[in-house]
DNA sequence: CAATCAACCTGGGTGC
DNA sequence: TGCACCCAGGTTGATT
């Protein structure tokens, strides 16, 4: 599911792939997806040349040469990809927005969660990005991070995955930076140590790093703008595995529900 | 304010 | 092979 690395490196291929062309057109087959229609989509957009992509927490933000500022949220299941026209449609394709230089921007997506927005101007952008956390890599710093744990007798992992709280961080990295730090994802977050927090904080960076070097982790759904797949499912250390046995003390991982999410860890490592 | 839960959807997996 | 059923999970919003 895209998260912070996923989203990101969507980003770069965005910015790379259709920054400087013009918008022609914008057809769905979803509408109910294009917010708040897909006229008044259309009327802002077509004409309109693509100045920059930006993301905040999971949110890309498309610039447009005429101040026009369009987002998407993929949600579980979305992907944004970059196609030649003419090319075979893509699996559960709903929106496509056509480029200059035969190019097509197309947003896909299984379950329909996702969502594309259109907003009025700059003020509603920083009214919705106002409303995450800190952002990890800029404003997430350690003495920030350990007063945010410090203030909530819920799950740790809960914390972690609240947008509120934190930026961006979602089940996979979560569960990871949990595992790395050696800690049980049940715990209060105001009973993890001050060191645990500094832990946890290089674990959760670590992660996130890592989710970007292999171009993001690729369940059934994930794609980059490209339609890879990324490759950082090949280094889960407990996401998905459930009943193997742990890399570092050899233990079986265990799944749990919390906060109505799968949730993996090693019950000997994680204290 | 915090915890719980349904809703949004659909495809993949399971069991018969 | 068919079919009813269950479930996942990011986020919002209603309810307790």
């Amino acid at each position: 599911m895209p998260e912070l690395p996923e989203v990101e490196t969507i980003r770069r291929d965005l910015e790379k792939l259709i920054v400087g062309r013009k918008v022609l057109g914008i057809e769905t087959n979803s509408p109910k997806q294009v917010q708040p229609s897909l006229a008044v989509v259309k009327k802002a957009i077509v004409g309109a040349t693509i100045k920059k992509v930006q993301r905040r927490a999971k949110i890309l933000q498309i610039f447009f040469s005429n101040g026009t500022i369009v987002i998407f949220h993929l949600k579980l299941t979305g992907r944004l990809l970059v196609r030649n026209k003419g090319d075979r449609p893509d699996d559960w394709q709903h929106i496509t927005i056509n480029l200059s230089g035969n190019k097509e921007l197309r947003f896909a997506d299984s379950r329909k969660f996702g969502w594309l927005r259109l907003l009025k101007d700059e003020k509603e952008l920083q009214k919705i990005l106002g409303e995450f956390g800190p952002e990890p890599f800029v404003d997430l710093t350690l003495p920030v991070f350990q007063k945010i744990l410090s203030s909530t007798s819920r799950p740790v992992k809960i914390v972690l995955m609240d947008q509120k709280k934190i930026a961006g961080v979602g089940n996979i990295y979560a569960n990871e930076a949990l595992f790395l730090a050696k800690i049980d994802p049940r715990r209060p977050a105001k009973k993890i140590t001050k060191q645990e927090a500094e832990n946890l904080y290089h674990s959760l960076e670590k992660v996130l790093k890592l989710g970007l070097k292999y171009r993001g982790a690729s369940d059934q759904y994930y794609l980059d703008a490209q339609g890879h797949k990324g490759s950082y499912q090949e280094h889960f250390l407990v996401y998905g595995r459930q009943g193997q046995k742990c890399f570092h003390c050899q233990g079986l991982i265990k799944r749990i529900t919390l906060g109505g999410r799968g949730t993996f860890y090693c019950p000997s490592c994680q204290k």
